[in-house]
DNA sequence: CTGAAAGCGCTAACAA
DNA sequence: TTGTTAGCGCTTTCAG
């Protein structure tokens, strides 16, 4: 039989109320009677249950993460900001994975809901209209990371801007150079992540009336694989499309795009640059170093917790203030990209 | 207001009874008034509080998951074995981070115990005899993947032949012709994982009477950060050592040696090679592709999750048949290391 | 096949 | 400062 704080009120000689006090608002007791109830606490081993504190105060202490899969790579560096936060905020986190499905995310909110989780973290599949009504009538604060909304319930998101940061990565090699530029994109369904980088790639080569113009694009779902295979295709029209360069939707399709062009007896960078997205931990350990677009998910992650934290502390401030955040990305100069002089080849 | 198991009977003109039999054994409750509390359950849109049932039925479907980190690569492997399995059984899955300090470990029962999972899964820091008076009055079934139990309490434990497995890598790299064979381990604070592998590697100096001897050793975490600096400690003796080859502790030091080497000028396989342990799904994309140990995480994960299982519905296997079970680790071959002919080096 | 009622472990008025 | 009591939402005998 479990421990409860009945027992514990009956070995320390007072009532369940007063063990409940030294629990929580331990301030309110007897400093003797604290101590008392402590021993007889650490003697029975004694482990407040959870479920029923919940249940009592309705609620949990609890941040629901809904994400679309873990196996990414981006997955950790996410998950460590958000934890950290958390438990920085006393908040535990209760994680549901969609598995990249968009009928798993009814079952995620489900999932949240009939465990009472304080707030919800989403990180999955862009939401829609459809998702309106689950929004209005759901309670809970729902907080948006990585992703946004395009329903019509206003939202909090944190995520870099999607469209400047792959401009910013395209005007990057043509600063360097580059006047041929690929694109592997990652084109999930329900995913407008994909949808706004491939539109930064868009205006780029409009931009800069890149001469390569808006053919040269491959799409994959950012795994390593489908770098490969993304980037695969491309080398297939490379006589037509002479590409220098290649900017990737994330830096596993960077790594994935890097290994199909050393299969193809090319070098990175020296017969064709390739650029990352995300910064993950091990861009600055492969052979060639990556050059990249660092995102900051730790910060990403951190703030959507503060944020959500703020909510559930003040409910009122729900609907002001909604929308966009944008955190600052920034260009990590490394070694996967190689200067072209005036356009004209440098290779030795 | 939460909409509760009242307000659908309310809604359906049954008692609340009648609505929990519903939803736990649909077959005892009339067709018709049965679906007359559906429609009542899903036009009032309720969601049964996890907690209630919880407390109610003194069970939470759940298998808490401990984990030394998050940041590690093989966790998303490990953790995509444990999450599948779990909800191919209809467990969710509650996951603590002791962020490899073992004072957190006792954090970790706690939490646990506090949220009353069914079971524990554990991967943390090695367990020793100070472990044992909780592992006794726990009464929540434990089970261990990818580390084992210094502990006197019988504990189930899954994971590869520590040992074996870099005898075998080392076996693998004498058999291409290396004689002088350097170690890069990982040795965390109570790590047994850590401590089986170099005791791996020394058998195999001695069973084959490597020249290299014991001494070219050198320990870190089994990040890549470490894996560099590792690396770089033996190349600073490179000159007394000679290594041809190294096998590291983990994909991610092997990542970060091979980073090392590079650049210090050293090409890999060519002038050193590089075998790795994990086979993290990284390493078939990386230049080298890296010849590594194969573990088998997924299956480790699911395992342990099936023994949690079984141990939760039938509490009474308890203590038969503990122990290490041994899941087959095998090398996979790619392109980090490079045979050496005779002894002699085959470099053209 | 259905309902009434007690209880899971905790908290929060309200009294004392 | 402490105790009494009434729930939080669900399940589960036990009757009917």
């Amino acid at each position: 039989m479990r421990v409860t704080i009945r027992d514990v009120a009956k070995h320390a000689g007072v009532s369940p109320a007063t063990v409940s006090r030294v629990l929580n608002r331990p301030e309110l007791v007897d400093p003797a009677t604290r101590e008392k109830v402590r021993r007889s606490m650490d003697e029975l081993d004694f482990q407040p249950s959870a479920a029923a504190r919940g249940l009592s105060v309705r609620r949990t202490d609890t941040i629901g993460l809904i994400v679309p899969g873990i196996t990414n790579l981006f997955f950790n560096e996410l998950y460590a900001g958000i934890e950290q936060a958390a438990s920085r905020h006393g908040r535990k986190v209760l994680m549901f994975n969609t598995e990249n499905s968009a009928h798993r995310v009814l079952d995620a909110f489900s999932f949240m809901r009939q465990h009472e989780v304080d707030g919800i973290l989403y990180t999955s599949e862009t939401l829609d209209e459809n998702a309106d009504p689950l929004l209005q009538r759901i309670g809970i604060p729902v907080v948006l990371a990585l992703t946004e909304s395009l329903a019509k319930t206003p939202l909090s998101a944190y995520k870099v801007d999607e469209r400047r940061a792959v401009f910013d990565a395209v005007a990057y090699l043509v600063t360097r150079g580059h006047r041929r530029i690929g694109f592997l994109g990652g084109q999930m369904p329900h995913d407008i992540t994909g949808q706004q980088r491939y539109e930064g790639f868009l205006q780029a080569v409009r931009h800069f009336g890149l001469e390569s113009g808006e053919a040269c694009v491959e799409f994959g779902d950012y795994r390593m694989e489908s770098g490969y295979t993304s980037m695969q295709r491309l080398l297939e029209r490379q006589s037509e499309l002479r590409l220098t360069a290649v900017a990737a939707a994330s830096d596993e399709m960077a790594l994935g795009a890097i290994r199909c062009l050393n299969d193809r007896g090319f070098r990175v960078p020296d017969d064709m640059s390739v650029m990352g997205f995300d910064n993950l931990q091990i861009a600055s350990m492969l052979t060639p170093r990556l050059t990249t677009v660092a995102q900051p998910f730790r910060e990403i992650g951190a703030r959507a917790v503060e944020r959500l934290v703020e909510l559930t502390e003040h409910p009122h401030l729900s609907s002001a203030e909604h929308g966009v955040h944008y955190l600052p990305h920034h260009i990590v100069e490394r070694e996967s990209v190689r200067p072209i002089l005036d356009g004209l080849d440098s290779r030795p």
